[in-house]
RNA sequence: GUGGCUAUAGCUCAGGUGGUAGAGCAUCGCGUUGUGGUCGCGAGGGUCGCGGGUUCAAGUCCCGUUAGCCACCCCA
């Protein structure tokens, strides 16, 4: 037989893991509720032109084909690569049963055909939240996305998390005065300044035609970071310092709209979740659909995994205009794979289940499982022993699936007995009224040793 | 898509210069004939990723291929 091994970059988990990327989804779905987003689900294909149609990304889509495709004209499909995508769609195609601002969550998988790594993946789950108005949505939106998010991760057993924001108006702004044409060209070098460095980004600028010294404020605009409202001074210095155009009077409104946008979101996030929102201008983001604040979080001790929740504010979620919105997402799976590689977290258990009823021989295995039902009726998660195999045994099979408590039914009369097979306590117990300690009663996620 | 590294038991890996495959862990059994975990003894389990070549002889050398890992690109 030929040996089954794994595929590269399609994540599946044991049943221990699996209760841990259960455990992030239901939090993080219980935080989203808690803020009024609702949830969606959308198909798993769109029509290829509207995947491709959005960006370049079109060679990561995968596609799909009957087998037996006989050349008929059904509408390509592919599945998609992100959640924003199919909601415009949606959006789109339900405009006129949503109520708007409309606040939805998604928890998906998607598809991406790239070279899987640690924490990129060809399958994987993100997590959406996206608040969409209609011909306008006020800034503090912005504000109250970021929080949800805040919040969310701080509901899961992570070591914290840092966001860094901007906005891109105060860039546009900058960039504006001091004379910069190809504003998304600047931003996508200035996004690679980890990558290839300051004097990296500079030659990659004066490349692009822009003068040495608006490069070199370019530079030191990116520079400037701030866990609360004190990076305005430092822009305000470095802008009074550095405009070279004439008339500076339209980019100096759209940097200030930006600078009072960027105070709002620090201040704002930090008052909901301290020490998770660092205001830093260099944060660019490659995708230039973003027109206002933009985030990039990341998991504090393991910057190296890249931004886990990311995101910003856009002008228009569909084509034609006219649904402002702002979201972000969690790559739940990038997340999820770290907490398991890097031992940041473990299930109690691998099963549900919380008590195994010994059977003591297969003439009495009804009594056994009258026992289970009862507990069940209870809502005890509870199984009964597969074979009348010794009790040693029994409890075996309890102790390698972590299966706190395993039941002996009593004998000619005499009452049960309950085993914690973790302390080896056994007692006398009823099962009309018996409870586990309401921490053993489902699988929980804890941190690891 | 580009580059580097790797592929031997269920898992992690060892196998100078070619000479009939090994360890630890895991699994199963017994010690311990109805209360597990420790300990001791024992057992099962491998067409050495696949295909070809060189050779008396290939896990080992050569070519190809597939897959995995890592980096780049890009992103969650």
């Amino acid at each position: 037989m030929a040996r089954v091994r794994p595929l590269s970059g399609y994540p599946e988990w044991t049943p221990a893991q699996r209760v841990v990327e259960s455990a992030v989804i239901d939090a993080l779905k219980e935080v989203f509720t808690l803020h009024g987003f609702a949830e969606i689900e959308t198909r798993a294909v769109e029509t290829v032109e509207r995947l491709a149609g959005k960006s370049e990304a079109a060679k990561e889509i995968y596609t799909l084909t009957r087998l037996n495709a006989d050349g008929d004209a059904d509408a390509r499909l592919g599945l998609h690569f992100d959640l924003t995508v199919p909601f415009a769609r949606y959006v789109e195609e339900f405009q006129n049963e949503l109520a708007f601002p409309f606040k939805r969550f998604q928890i998906q998988k998607v598809w991406r055909g790239e070279r899987p790594q640690e924490g990129r993946y060809r399958e994987f789950y993100q997590a959406d939240i996206d608040v969409v108005g209609r011909q306008s949505l006020p800034a503090h939106l912005d504000v109250e996305v970021a929080v949800v998010m805040a919040r969310a991760l701080a509901a899961l057993p992570l070591p914290g998390v840092t966001m860094r924001v901007n906005n891109r108006r105060l860039v546009e702004g900058f960039y504006r005065g001091v004379g910069i044409d190809d504003i998304a060209g600047a931003l996508r070098s200035v996004d690679k300044l980890d990558k290839i460095g300051p004097d990296g980004v500079r030659a990659e600028l004066v490349e692009q035609q822009v003068p040495e010294t608006a490069a070199d404020a370019i530079l030191e605009l990116a520079r400037i970071s701030a866990p609360d409202a004190s990076f305005v001074n430092a822009v305000e210095d470095l802008w009074a310092t550095t405009t070279t155009v004439a008339d500076v009077a339209d980019a100096e409104a759209q940097l200030r709209e930006g600078l009072a946008q960027l105070v709002a979101l620090v201040q704002g996030v930090n008052a909901a979740v301290p020490g998770t929102a660092i205001a830093d201008l260099r944060i660019a983001r490659g995708l230039d659909y973003y027109t206002g604040s933009v985030y990039e979080t990341f998991l504090d001790g393991h910057e190296d995994l890249g931004s886990i929740c990311s995101g910003g504010r856009y002008d228009s979620l569909v084509a034609g205009g006219g649904f402002p919105g702002v979201g972000m997402s969690i790559g739940v799976s990038r997340l999820v794979s770290r907490m398991l590689g890097a031992g940041l977290v473990e299930a109690t258990r691998a099963v549900p289940t919380a008590v195994l009823v010994a059977v003591t021989d297969e003439e009495t295995r009804a009594a056994s499982t009258a026992i289970a039902d009862a507990l069940r009726g209870r809502g005890i998660a509870t199984e009964v022993a597969p074979t009348a195999a010794k009790f040693g045994k029994q409890i075996q099979h309890a102790d390698r699936r972590g299966i706190p408590f395993v039941w002996f039914p009593g004998s000619e009369g005499a009452s049960d007995e309950v085993k914690d097979i973790r302390s080896g306590d056994q007692v006398p117990a009823d099962a009309a009224t018996w409870e586990p300690p309401a921490e053993d009663l489902s699988p929980r996620i804890v941190p690891a040793d």
